[in-house]
DNA sequence: CGTATGCCCTGCGCGC
DNA sequence: TGCGCGCAGGGCATAC
């Protein structure tokens, strides 16, 4: 599940390999997973075009080449790698950016759901969730004016306000899961009910849990891979999430799984006490989980910030 | 506008 | 061992 650090570092590694690679020819294996325009045109758009820089936003990767824009969305399980020819196709392979230097730059996909948008000049076809993004969580205008703003007068719940790519860019379930337990608040909390200082609190922790898991270049949980085939080394550094069942790293009580915002939802029901009549559905903790050891945050819940 | 629901798709865990 | 079922989930369309 790429989220913001796992793009982030998707778009790192992707960097050096293709700014200033001509693509030479594009091969469209399966043209569901382009969006827009039409993949012939998708195709001939493309093809001479120069990559001149890339940039993230959110969960969106933007290639451009000229005038033109590239735009990526991996969704949950689409892998954009550079490799050699030579390398045997992957079973999910669904398109093939030839570039000039004989490498290829391959996007892998096992669920199908992420794809690329082609724009112009003038911009037409964004999607749509790229249009309404919200603003970037480790950029300076990201306030916590600004995080109290977009939660305000909210009936939703604050994992699921977390999750709206319109409110805040980025965060996926795992980070809102950890960003919510470092803050100490029940992700069920509506989100509208959040006192000031507990916005604020969560304001830190989004950028700190953030920051940290684009330092340790993401989280691999199942398929997840950055732009050279290596894995991220955040799992470990996990609190919560896929930690139902695990004694919690500050009070050692049993970390819980619950659905909350139609998500598995992960937290310590003693640092992130519930809401007053709340119903939480249990969620039974994925297996094979054991023998894992078990860290002890380097601060606990309560020091951040 | 805010909020909830279903859909897309595949692999995997589970129950039998 | 093998089979079928249901779940997982980001973004978007759709409904209310």
């Amino acid at each position: 599940m790429p989220e913001l650090p796992e793009v982030e570092t998707v778009r790192r590694t992707l960097y050096p390999r293709v700014v200033g690679r001509r693509l030479e020819r594009v091969e469209i294996l399966t043209e569901r997973q382009i969006f827009h325009p039409d993949p012939g045109t998708f195709r001939a758009e493309l093809e001479g075009a120069v990559f001149d820089d890339i940039e993230r936003r959110g969960k969106y990767l933007l290639f451009s080449l000229g005038p033109l824009l590239l735009v990526a969305h991996l969704r949950m399980s689409g892998h954009l790698f550079v490799c050699g020819p030579e390398a045997p196709r992957q079973k999910h392979l669904h398109v093939v950016f030839h570039l000039d230097d004989g490498q290829e730059l391959r996007y892998v996909d096992q669920r199908k759901f992420g794809g690329f948008h082609l724009l112009g000049p003038d911009r037409q076809g964004m999607p749509r969730g790229l249009a309404n993004l919200g603003p970037e969580p480790l950029s300076p205008s990201f306030t916590p004016d600004v995080l109290a703003a977009a939660l305000a007068g909210r009936q939703t719940s604050v994992k699921a306000a977390l999750l709206n790519q319109a409110l805040v860019a980025g965060l996926g379930n795992i980070y809102v899961d950890e960003a919510l337990f470092c803050a100490r608040i029940h992700p069920a909390r509506p989100a509208g009910t959040l006192t000031e200082e507990e916005v604020a609190r969560l304001h830190g922790c989004i950028r700190r849990v953030l920051a940290r898991a684009v330092e340790k270049r993401g989280t691999t949980f199942s398929l997840y891979r950055d732009g050279e085939g290596n894995e991220g080394d955040m799992y470990d550094e996990l609190q919560v999430f896929d930690r139902a069942g695990e004694p919690c790293p500050a009070c050692g009580t049993t970390i819980q799984k619950v659905a909350v915002a139609q998500r598995g939802t992960h937290f310590c029901p003693r640092c992130q006490p519930a809401p007053e009549g709340v119903a939480l559905t249990p969620v039974r903790a994925r297996p094979g989980r054991r023998g894992r050891s078990v860290r002890v945050a380097a601060e606990p819940p309560g020091t951040y910030e």
